[in-house]
DNA sequence: TAATACTTTTGTAATGATTACAAATCTGTT
DNA sequence: AACAGATTTGTAATCATTACAAAAGTATTA
């Protein structure tokens, strides 16, 4: 996505497309990576000296309220935060402390509109052993 | 479920069952209102005067580990425990900030475990209106 | 029953992510 | 250029959770 374009998407959500929110929101669309606040402050920082942590947090607050971006609660201790909109679940490994991204078959929200539930936000989340450390466990 | 009954379920889980896990477990049985760790403390302390927020966390910690209750982190301010293990979602009240359970269709873990991950636990989370709230906003 | 080792509980103190707040800066409009 | 409103920034506070070590409890052995 262009720079021009992330601005555009800013804009039309109502949201004043600042330098900093527009470096947060190209980060997490650049980097699937589902950092938290304190890795968008450090990789943010290099750029612009004056960058803050309470920035990031206002941001990222602001992007999920306009439903660019998910707020990950996954990790109990630090929040991560996901531009990729698309369905999809998340994986902590127990082991690696790592988050994955994993497909997911369709209809997960679809009981609780029957049931009289405005849903805003719908996240699968799974925890357990990832692929390369049950490997490692093997050896 | 008899305090024998509760005793037995931790011992087979190979749980020492002291009074004080003993009682968490059986207050998270019988009040599916997934209290947090504040409400757990101020619900036991009342008939053990020297009953300690430690304890809550040892115990949940001990109890979660052993499959017998689970961990919400759906909140980001705090945790929420559950003792109920049958398939279910919750739902997050953004409006009266309660948390509500939901039914869920089924299969939700099915994809990962075709991926090669070792599932250890598993969530549905949505956040959104419940009904009541929905039903006193349009009056 | 007493002695021993081990587990659990308890209270206090530390940790650290997140928020509150107010001053400074920026942005858009006249 | 001046103004009002929005945003950013740095610092200080908040508060759930964890770390830790002493005290209390539990189980095992003789």
């Amino acid at each position: 996505m262009t720079p021009q374009k992330l601005t555009e998407t800013l804009r039309q959500k109502g949201i004043c497309p600042t330098a900093q929110r527009v470096a947060v929101y190209e980060y997490l669309l650049t980097h699937r990576t589902h950092p938290t606040a304190d890795t968008l402050y450090h990789a943010l920082v290099k750029d612009n000296p004056s960058f803050s942590r309470t920035t990031v947090y206002n941001t990222v607050h602001v992007l999920a309220k306009a439903g660019l971006i998910r707020v990950l609660t996954i990790d109990a201790d630090e929040q991560h935060f996901d531009a990729f909109m698309g369905e999809h679940g998340h994986f902590w490994c127990a082991c690696c402390e790592k988050l994955f991204d994993f497909s997911l078959s369709a209809d997960t929200a679809s009981s609780l509109v029957s049931d009289g539930f405005l849903v805003e936000t719908s996240d699968v989340y799974a925890t357990g052993v990832c692929p390369a450390c049950q490997a490692k466990v093997k050896k």
